[in-house]
DNA sequence: CTCAGTGCAAAAGCTTTGCATAATA
DNA sequence: TATTATGCAAAGCTTTTGCACTGAG
């Protein structure tokens, strides 16, 4: 077992939740999944290393690491969701309508509305996710050709 | 036919589509629905007004609505979309996670990034959403009570 | 050894689609 | 009258669940 491995079985642990091979091998799909997996893909991904591992599994896995905070869900303009590591620094996401590209860029948003919202003076803020939705510069260059 | 079927009426005709019956309850339940309505929940609605609406037309309705720029679709942490009048000012939403309120506030982010956010000097925005989740006054109370 | 976790298959949402009928322009 | 829109039923996708088996602690 080498070192990353060891890794995640501690986390795991302390979180009361058994070591498996299938919640060791999610965990570094979507750790290394340069963020937004739907559960379709990291399935594919899992299956290529580990062929006999199962969609319920990947489910099941995705929700219990999401109600430790270990990853974070996220709804874009799908059906479905999309899972991301949870980030260190917060951070958000600009969707583009033309090619589906996500660019990400951090603010620190909770704490400007913290300060600047009157409605937000009495909640408890836990977790934040702006989306903003539009074209990015690639396409907008090519809708001005059309 | 009243006023308000009949601006219903010339807004549908000048997108071009026809205006029905369906369509003109349709946006009415949802311009009166203080937001925040799933499609399950528009249904409802308009079948106690028209009881033999079905609920591909509620859900075909609401496409058309999205994409001429009369509704807008939200996403919150659950399986299916809200629907709602596209809003004059820019605004958004605090989600309680104890009772699952939704609080709206206003605040002009998207301008607010395009200014200070480098990833989106060339993004073209066309718009919005942020979603802070957390805990309402209320439910802060009763979590110390526990 | 015990119980949490897994795989499989079946079911359960939510949403979309094909087709004949009805309604609008 | 020529299309577009509707209702119904069936299908499609994503996600959840029941159950017997397996594997971690």
């Amino acid at each position: 077992m080498d070192a990353i491995q060891e890794q995640n079985r501690e986390l795991l642990n302390t979180a009361g939740l058994r070591s498996t091979n299938q919640r060791s091998l999610i965990l570094e799909i979507i750790r290394h999944g340069q963020g937004h997996l739907d559960a379709d893909e990291v399935f594919r991904r899992a299956r290529s290393r580990q062929p006999r591992i199962s969609l319920s599994t990947v489910y099941r896995t995705l929700q219990k690491l999401k109600k430790l905070g270990l990853i974070e869900e996220l709804h874009f303009d799908e059906a479905h969701h999309h899972y991301e590591i949870k980030p260190l620094t917060e951070h958000h996401h600009l969707v583009c309508r033309g090619c589906g590209r996500i660019i990400e860029f951090q603010y620190p948003i909770s704490h400007l509305i913290k300060r600047k919202v009157p409605e937000a003076k009495d909640f408890e803020i836990t977790g934040s996710d702006v989306q903003i939705t539009g074209y990015c510069s690639a396409c907008r260059q090519s809708k001005k050709q059309q």
